[in-house]
DNA sequence: ACAGGCCTCAAGTGCGGCTTGAGGGTTTCG
DNA sequence: CGAAACCCTCAAGCCGCACTTGAGGCCTGT
């Protein structure tokens, strides 16, 4: 609200803040954060603060930024410790709130030449509650895979194409999306294309590591683009003003 | 891999299945299944198969779907039961593997009107490592809001380029993101368009409650196709016979 | 120099997510 | 028809994760 409030921190900034200080300072966002917890997740080897002489703790700006997607992680999407550990150290630098995207994109994506287990049309339409003519024009479409066997990204598509057309949204809406995400996958492959094509296997392996790591970030900033446009549409309407 | 040894299932099926039945069906995907733990799922009601006269519990085809949805989300996202069971009575007919998305969307998109702690230049560089120059291209590509001071998104925005150009995407590649976001908000808006202008506040509520189980979906469908996408990049590849 | 903040280390707590076991009914198949 | 295999409920127990508490003591700004 008021930009005159900002801030008695920055020569405390620079030197570092104390864990008390840092606690204050969260603790708005992450109402339940205490001293202890702060230990706690340095005992788990989730942040490790510089320290005074005296042995202190010092945080950094890095620290903190660390603290709040550790934070972010643990509340919105129910990581536990370990594996936010994990996450955060494959991926050097500690930035990246898009973890479980990569997580996600892995399993997804490189289950690679296994068994895929397939379902025959009523199978998948008692699964989903489709009905043919929605597989039908999903097909048309190329929304799912052509034939009558279908996998498991299939059934994900058919399930949520039935939702979404209680909203009214058809499946030669959806083009759109796919038309996307052949962009965004154009784009990831460019920038690889010299690691994929590569005769070496190592370098191919890691081009493929690289392509998960990429198609999580990238739809991650997809993502905050999308809220950012949605924001935009939101604030845009007549009278916005609701309660609190 | 054989097309023949499918189904000594149909009129199983038909009937349902027996608790041991779906026990072993499910453990090839779901190692640590067990009875007592279906059993357990029953009883904190994520599932209510039918019963036999005599008791016995019956699964159809979307109690077994179901289960798989409940599963894949314990195991994948790592969710709660008790979260799981929230999202998924919350949207009716127990599809949808995106909730997750649809809480990011929640907390991220209506926090409206409320504080917005935001940063200035010095301080977001610093929290996010990026330099001047970065950010003035992502400002100029119109990735983050103009001016001095940035939110959260900005924020992530940042941190995620950072990240991405270590892989060497620029800015300038990101264009392409944030037109896939605008595309896909008109297309969101568009549906909804009616709805967001009533002059009824409800009805514009409701239209607000219904943009971000949308947007959770169209994001979800737009990362399957992602997947693939990059599934066929990845198989297209020269000789992708690894090992295991 | 002393109040308020910080330190470590060990032990304790609470809860989620199952597992186990006792006691007993149901189904199926020869 | 009868036994083997499977299933049922309910109560109690167990384990690991994520902290919290407490005792005893040091650090640091005014």
């Amino acid at each position: 609200m008021q930009t005159e409030l900002l801030s008695p921190d920055d020569q405390d900034t620079a030197a570092g803040r104390t864990i008390g200080a840092v606690c204050d300072m969260l603790k708005p966002e992450f109402p339940d954060l205490s001293i202890s917890k702060l230990r706690y997740l340095e005992d788990q080897e989730l942040v490790t603060p510089r320290r005074t002489s005296g042995g202190y703790r010092l945080y950094g700006p890095r620290d903190v930024e660390r603290l709040r997607t550790i934070l972010t992680l643990q509340r919105d999407e129910f990581l536990p410790l370990k594996v936010i550990r994990e996450e955060l150290d494959a991926m050097r630098t500690g930035a990246v709130a898009s973890a479980k995207q990569a997580r996600r994109i892995k399993r997804e994506n490189l289950g690679s030449t296994e068994a895929v287990t397939t379902f025959g049309v009523e199978e998948i339409l008692s699964m989903t509650g489709a009905d043919r003519t929605l597989l039908k024009s999903l097909e048309q479409y190329g929304l799912v895979s052509p034939g009558d066997r279908f996998d498991d990204t299939d059934r994900e598509v058919i399930k949520a194409a039935v939702e979404l057309r209680a909203y009214g949204l058809e499946p030669r809406h959806l083009r759109t999306l796919k038309v996307a995400a052949e962009r965004e996958a154009g784009l990831l492959e460019q920038v690889l294309a010299t690691g994929l094509k590569s005769p070496n296997p190592d370098r191919r392996q890691e081009a493929l590591d690289s392509l998960e790591s990429l198609a999580a970030l990238a739809s991650h900033v997809r993502h905050l683009m999308l809220v950012q446009e949605l924001r935009h549409v939101v604030s845009s309407l007549p009278s916005s003003q609701e309660s609190v």
